[in-house]
RNA sequence: GUGGGUAUAGCUCAGUUGGUUAGAGCACCAGGUUGUGGCCCUGGGUGUCGUGGGUUCAAAUCCCACUACUCACCCCA
């Protein structure tokens, strides 16, 4: 038997309507603060993450699904958005046409992880990148939007952490600072966290072991490394968080895998979806665009995963699916009639009801038992006697009423049904 | 990439110290008097016991390998 591919999933009719309630409401918000949808190829040239990303991510460096095509490009499935948002903004020079582009995606992503809990080598984010202005403003709202969509989701478990990484030039000062703390200390650390010190030092500040945490007690702490405006600009962010009474942390380990943050980062936890927690996660990349050959240009986005999200509204039994119904299920009492029934069918479609009939030739007891099945409103019975009066019979199924009506008189039928 | 756990029907699972033809509930199909559902009753098993080896008179059961799934590390959404 052919399987799915390690690390995707196959999602079923009864569970796609939670994914259709998800985006449904992920459109009306980013609606609601003004995004537009951006839609970027599945693929991209395999150097854009390189360099976007960082080549020393994990995500670059074992994580991505990389393949020649049959012209020699090396193309990359495309491992996050931003980079891919980036070079669509530089590309066509969105820059030019709005000063500021407010844009927000729904895409499926790619890693080659290993599957777990909450962590698919297929899934899907929804996100946004606000392109052209430096405020604070636009930090605080990317949290207030994601935040928004959570909790309408009926999350209740949620802890929003933030934390500011300050300038490019304030984080290098600080990473040297932290390097000299850590260098006569190396020995002591995780074997994750000795090759963190080489790759990526921050990371080493949010490492789950105990070890690496007793190290770093007296370590130097990021936030007295801020400039004054990036300062400036954490406190408009918080502030702005309390007036709209989002609760949030101050975390001052939180830092991020993407190499491209600089200023406000934040994450969005569930304490319900196991140990792959982080639901949603973004912060501002000023220096992006230039890096990646475009004008400079600020950005600020965040990226939520929608399994993730729909895993916590699992586990919070938060998202009540309404059972599907149909409107009119038509019984062909006698199997000659199937031409007939069809074509009625289709005049009752065209009048925007949701209506179904019998394909496999059953009984019309096993056609009523689908008819139940299906969840249908009503019951039309075509054949008979009544059907030599031109007359069909329709049946309430809810309170087991039924009437005869001509069977042209389409509008008589609809009224009763709508 | 590293560890732990699991693998029997479409689903959830039982299957004793190895012993006839591998079971239950749900689901599914048919029927319960001409053409009417849900509830009920009757009948129907739909299976490569994950795969491949080994031990044995005999393996779903014991051993080995592999694969898949799963949880955790890692990584990140």
């Amino acid at each position: 038997m052919i399987k799915a591919i390690t690390g995707t999933k196959d999602i079923f009719p009864p569970d796609v309507s939670k994914w259709h309630h998800l985006e449904n409401l992920v459109r009306d918000i980013f609606n609601r603060f003004n995004y537009l949808e951006i839609r970027t190829p599945v693929f991209e040239n395999t150097s854009l993450f390189a360099r976007g990303i960082g080549e020393e991510t994990d995500i670059v460096s074992k994580e991505m699904y990389t393949m020649i095509d049959r012209g020699g490009t090396s193309i990359t499935l495309k491992p996050e958005m931003t980079a891919g948002v980036v070079r669509a903004f530089i590309e066509h020079s969105l820059g030019e046409k709005n000063s500021l582009n407010k844009l927000y995606y729904i895409s499926p992503m790619f890693r080659q992880e290993r599957p777990q809990a909450g962590r698919l080598r297929q899934f899907h984010q929804f996100g946004a990148e606000a392109l052209g202005s430096i405020s604070p403003f636009l930090d605080a709202e990317m949290i207030e939007i994601a935040y928004s969509i959570l909790k309408l989701l009926g999350l209740k478990d949620l802890t929003v952490k933030i934390n500011s990484l300050g300038s490019q030039q304030s984080k290098e000062i600080y990473k040297n600072e932290l390097r000299k703390f850590l260098a006569d200390k190396k020995d002591k650390l995780s074997e994750e966290s000795k090759n963190r010190f080489e790759k990526n030092i921050l990371r080493i500040l949010d490492s789950k072991a105990e070890q690496d945490q007793q190290v770093l007690l007296n370590a130097p702490n990021l936030l007295d490394f801020l400039d004054e405006s990036s300062l400036k600009d954490f406190e408009i962010v918080k502030n702005y968080l309390t007036s709209l009474n989002i609760p949030y942390e101050i975390e001052l380990k939180l830092v991020r895998g993407l190499n491209y943050y600089t200023n406000t980062i934040f994450e969005i936890i569930s304490n319900k979806v196991g140990s792959q927690s982080s639901l949603c996660g973004g912060g501002r990349y000023d220096l992006l665009v230039e890096e990646l050959g475009g004008k400079p240009t600020p950005g600020v986005g965040f990226a939520a995963g929608m399994e993730r999200i729909l895993l916590a509204c699992e586990n919070e039994n938060s998202l009540s699916v309404p059972q599907r119904q149909i409107d009119i299920y038509i019984v062909r009492l006698e199997k000659e009639l199937t031409f007939k029934v069809a074509g009625f069918a289709s005049a009752l479609r065209y009048n925007n009801l949701t209506v179904d009939y019998d394909y496999l030739e059953r009984s019309v007891k096993a056609q009523m038992r689908e008819a139940n099945r299906l969840n249908s409103r009503f019951v039309i019975f075509v054949g008979g006697e009544e059907l030599n009066r031109n007359e069909i019979i329709l049946k309430n199924l809810s309170d087991g009423s039924q009437i005869n009506l001509k069977i042209d008189d389409l509008s008589g039928i609809i009224s009763r049904v709508k």
